[in-house]
DNA sequence: TAATGTTTTTTAAACGTTTATGTTGTTTAT
DNA sequence: ATAAACAACATAAACGTTTAAAAAACATTA
């Protein structure tokens, strides 16, 4: 396929294949006369490198793996957008695979992408210390990995994520303060983070003397992307309606959720605000569109995949300088927008 | 980084490379016992192939490269989204790349995507006859493309869209029917499938006796990701205001500004559907949960993917059979889906 | 001028596969 | 019994790079 090679140039200019690639790479040891020849003959004949044997040879790739749970939550997708936007003056290609949250499905997006010889790795993983092991070996053995968004994981490294009890905190002693007793609070099942949400959630009622109450918890199960989660959401809230438990105020840890639930009340005739209130965290630029507009609890998604990153070429770069592994937890600052779902 | 290869094999069992590389592609002429001996070493030790080794001997690559404008848009997304779906059983990886809808960043991934030596390709273009040179090159070089969405390409090859033209017709026609007769059409500009949209919304007018307005054409400059496009749609409709020509209809052609466009009118305290009713092309799944619900024009996004790759992964396997080049064009049917930004 | 140092280039091996060809030993047909 | 056919493996070259080491070319110095 690629007629022109480091060979056919070395032939036509009458040069070893060893002078070539040094012109090409531009060694010093390669004079300036014979590298400007080199290097108009491999434009004028459109030379393109083979990848697989610049990488069979050196062991060296400049992809980056990017794996994430779904494409589809709002979150996941701004920061895989802006990625690609942060990356693209750089010389490195991106390689995403979403996992649907399943250990499983990550697991084989790890070997491939250790089977790839992948420079590195950005990833948000399934579940708390899913595929540790596997993820240990492959930084052990020289592939930096930045964990983000889901940080409570066991791999020793970089991690980028924000203070998720102290946001659900603060979203819940919102709508405590305007009164609202009997809160929910929303998540999904085996979703990341949620633990962390629920303990700022309990908090904030402990400290304002409101009781919590197991039912409150809403748990939906995510696992199977073909399940109909908002079936699943009307009977959750029935049974709570049953109880005579029906929440006056609902606080969602998760992002797709976030959306869904507006959509169940709204079939379920219940207005929101003014019956249910409902805070959010998701990263929907249609926020403000939806109905009722939904407050929502934002992560500070490009400045998370600008600083993955750029985390992660400083690990590239340093390579087996072998730093004595001081690694950092970023935990940056999310943004609350109170929109009308929350007002009363 | 890998320790077992095909060479530290055959020493550990005293047999020739070229016998455990038959043996692993289990080829006829290598007996069974010798065959199970080497799987099981090569299980054993976790045997891994060298990608690249492998992929420089073949020429061959199990890579898709799969090229949209937007990552974005809700459309593009979930016909990636699908892809993945189907591509997992496959033994093909995707290598998706955005355009940003710009030729210039179209050609660096096709041209990165060349350097992968990428089995296949599944695109749909910036612009017409965007890259055809390219494209055709790479076309003819033994690369399949399937084209999807913007089939408005020079390229010939297999095609997978929608008739365009008659989903337009149709929405414009139904505004037509409930009264509306200062009908505005929105667009991208430089967005794919233009053409063919607006001359169905002409077609429509003409054959209802509704003369068409030039004005009434709202071209959007969609190309600089940071720009403020409700901002511009927002000086747009004034201008419309000052000359009198307020709309009452609105048929959106472009994904993203179909949802735009509701935020901007809410914000001009214009009413939807009384003042002004919408209907557009979009794919996302909170246009129920919109404010008003948005009346759509869906395209068929799961079947356009499955499609794509079985298409694909058909002409991959074909290879060289040099078949007489009959390519299809598939014309799916797109669902329109009347909502409350419509009713009257 | 010859020895020395420096710059520039070549040689050759290697990365981990695949595959055409060669070699051996065994079976079958005559 | 002997030639032919086959099964099962080994040898060796190749894919397009990179890079250590050797070699050549040139420049400098005494």
């Amino acid at each position: 396929m690629s007629e022109v090679t480091i060979k056919s140039i070395a032939k036509a200019l009458d040069l070893s294949p060893a002078t070539i690639s040094r012109a090409l790479n531009d060694s010093h040891e390669i004079k300036r006369a014979t590298k400007d020849r080199v290097l108009a003959y491999a434009k004028k004949h459109n030379y393109r490198p083979n990848t697989f044997a610049k990488n069979l040879k050196t062991g060296k790739t400049n992809l980056i793996g990017v794996v994430i749970p779904f494409l589809s939550s709002p979150f996941f997708l701004e920061f895989i957008d802006e990625l690609y936007r942060v990356a693209l003056p750089s010389n490195y290609t991106l390689v995403p695979f979403q996992t649907q949250n399943q250990e499983a499905m990550e697991k084989e997006a790890l070997l491939f992408l250790r089977q790839q010889n992948v420079a590195g790795i950005i990833i948000s993983p399934a579940h708390e210390n899913s595929n540790v092991a596997l993820l240990e070996d492959m930084h052990l053995n020289g592939c930096p990995i930045i964990l983000f968004d889901r940080i409570q994981h066991g791999l020793q490294t970089h991690k980028i994520g924000i203070h998720n009890s102290m946001e659900t905190y603060q979203a819940t002693e919102t709508l405590l303060k305007k009164g609202r007793k009997r809160i929910a609070f929303l998540c999904g099942k085996d979703i990341g983070n949620t633990k962390d949400r629920i303990r700022g959630y309990k908090n904030a009622l402990l400290n304002h003397g409101v009781a919590f109450l197991e039912e409150y918890i809403i748990y939906v199960d995510y696992q199977d992307p073909n399940q109909a989660i908002d079936e699943e959401l009307k009977t959750r809230l029935g049974e709570l309606k049953d109880k005579n438990l029906l929440p006056d105020a609902i606080v969602s840890g998760t992002d797709t959720l976030s959306i869904k639930i507006l959509g169940v009340l709204g079939s379920l005739a219940i207005r929101i605000p003014e019956d249910i209130a409902v805070i959010g965290f998701t990263n929907t630029n249609l926020a403000d569109y939806l109905a009722p507009a939904l407050s929502t609890i934002q992560q500070p998604t490009q400045e998370m995949a600008k600083l993955a990153f750029e985390l992660l070429v400083e690990l590239m770069d340093k390579k087996s300088d072998s730093g004595a592994a001081d690694y950092k937890s970023f935990l940056l600052a999310a943004t609350t927008v109170y929109r009308k779902s929350s007002l009363i």
